[in-house]
DNA sequence: TTGAATTGTTACGATTTTGTAACTTGCGCC
DNA sequence: GGCGCAAGTTACAAAATCGTAACAATTCAA
C-alpha cells in the first residue's frame, strides 16, 4: 500500500513542487489550499502525513494541527517565515517535526521517511506480546505459543483493546466504548460478559480458572499472564 | 525516576548552559566532551536520550550516532553551522531529531519532552508508596511488599483517597463525599466502619494493632507506615 | 436459497460485594 | 471508676456482578 500524504498548503507553487516531488518519491499525494477541506480530507482518506501551512488563510493550521493529532495523523508544519516563536508554536501545538520555509527538498524527505518509519515501524511495534500470548496488530491475529487462534471480528477487537493495556484493567464501559462504539446500551454488559466467555473457551486451556483473561470485580477486565 | 539526560559536546560553555536549563527542567544530566567517552557513559549509564554535538574531535558524532542509535538510546544532533548537509547528515545517520546552533532554549526543551514522551510513551506507571504499601493508580491495584492484595472497588476507592492523603487525616465525612457520593447519609459512618475494618483484615497482619490505617479519635483516618 | 458462522438476547445459578443492625471494645473526660 | 460517645467487630440479608447455557437474529459465502 502506498503511503498518502495530504499538502495543506495555501500556495499554489509550493503544493505544486511538493505534489511533483512526493509523487516522484513514490508517495500518494492529496492537496488542498483550505483548511476546512483538508480536515474533512484526512478524515475521509486517512493519510499517512500531512504537510501543514502554519500560515493558512480560514481555519488557522494552528487550530488545524491539534484536530489532526486527536486524528492521531502526524503532522509537519511548514512555517513561511523562519522565526523561533512559531517553530515554537508549531511543536506546542503538537506536530511531529518542524520546517520552515524556504526548505531544503532533501531534508524534509528525510524527515517525512523518519516520521513514516516511525509511525508505521518496523513491525516492531505491530506485535504485542504478553507471556505467551502474540498479538499482532497488521494480520489481526492472536498466537498464543505460536499458534494461530481462530478469532471473530468482535473477539479480536477485545484482544487488540486489552493487548494495548496489557496488564492493567480495562472498565466494562471502555469497552463497550470501542468495540461497539455504545455510549449507552442497557444489554451493553451482557454483551460483554458474553463475549468474554467465548473468548476464554478460544484461549485459556480451563476457561473456569483463566489464566490470561482476568476480571477485576466491579470494573472490566484485564490481559496479563502471571 | 528521573529522566537522564547525557551531554557530548566538545565546547565546555555549551555544556555549561544546558546542563543548567536541564537541570533546572528537573532532568538528570551527565556530560562529556569525549566522543570515546560518551560511548562508554551511555553504555554504563543508560541514558534516556543523548544530545550530540556532530562536530566532535576524535570519535565523530557522525560516527558515534549510529552506535547509540543500536543501543536503542534516542539521540539530538547539534551542528555548529546551519549548513543543511550537516542536517541531511544528522538525519541520514539515524538521529531523533536536529538542532542546529545557535539554538533557542525553549526549542530545544520542547524537542526533548518530544521524544521523551514517544519513547517512554504511555507506560508511566502512576505509583503512590507509602512504606511497604504501594497504591498503583493505573491499575487500581495495592500491593504490600510486592504481594498484591485482592480488594473490593469500594475497598480501592478508601484507600486510594487516603493515599493521596498519604500520612495526614482524612475525615470520615470527606470519605463519604468521595466514595459514596453522599453528602449527607444516616447511616454513612457505619459504612465508613465497617468497610475500615474489613481492609485492615486484608492488609493488617494484626488487625486490632493497625501500623497502616490509623485512625484520629473524633475525625477520620490516615494511612502511614511509621 | 441454504447453511454455517457470527452476533445479540435472555435467563438463571453461583459468587462476591455491599448495606444494615446488633453488639463489643476502647478512648477521653468528669 | 463510670459515663458517653466514637470506633471496631461480627453476622446476616439484600443487591450487584459474573459466568454460562440456550436460543433467536443476522450476516455472509457457497
Amino acid at each position: 500500500m502506498k503511503t498518502k500524504i495530504l499538502i495543506v498548503d495555501d500556495e499554489q507553487d509550493i503544493q505544486d513542487v511538493l505534489r511533483f516531488v512526493l509523487e516522484d518519491a513514490g508517495y500518494e499525494v492529496e492537496s488542498t489550499g483550505r483548511g476546512d477541506e483538508a480536515l474533512a480530507l484526512a478524515k475521509a482518506h486517512q493519510p499517512d502525513l500531512v504537510i501543514l501551512d502554519i500560515g493558512l488563510p480560514g481555519l488557522s493550521g494552528l487550530d488545524l494541527c491539534p484536530l489532526l493529532v486527536d486524528l492521531s495523523i502526524p503532522v509537519i508544519v511548514l512555517s513561511s517565515h523562519d522565526r523561533d516563536d512559531q517553530i515554537i508554536e508549531g511543536l506546542e501545538v503538537g506536530a511531529e517535526d518542524y520546517v520552515s520555509k524556504p526548505f531544503n527538498l532533501k531534508e524534509l524527505l528525510l524527515r517525512i521517511e523518519k516520521i513514516i518509519r516511525r509511525t508505521r515501524g518496523g513491525e516492531a511495534a505491530q506485535l504485542i506480546t504478553i507471556g505467551s500470548l502474540v498479538v499482532d496488530l497488521r494480520r489481526q491475529q492472536l498466537f498464543i505459543d505460536g499458534v494461530e487462534i481462530n478469532l471473530t471480528p468482535t473477539e479480536y477487537k477485545i484482544i487488540e483493546i486489552l493487548a494495548k493495556h496489557a496488564h492493567t484493567p480495562v472498565s466494562s464501559e471502555t469497552l463497550l466504548q470501542q468495540v461497539w462504539n455504545a455510549d449507552e446500551w442497557i444489554q451493553g454488559t451482557e454483551m460483554v460478559k458474553v463475549n468474554i466467555s467465548r473468548l476464554r473457551k478460544k484461549i485459556e486451556a480451563d476457561p473456569a480458572n483463566p489464566r490470561y483473561l482476568l476480571n477485576r470485580w466491579g470494573y472490566g477486565y484485564l490481559l496479563t499472564n502471571s
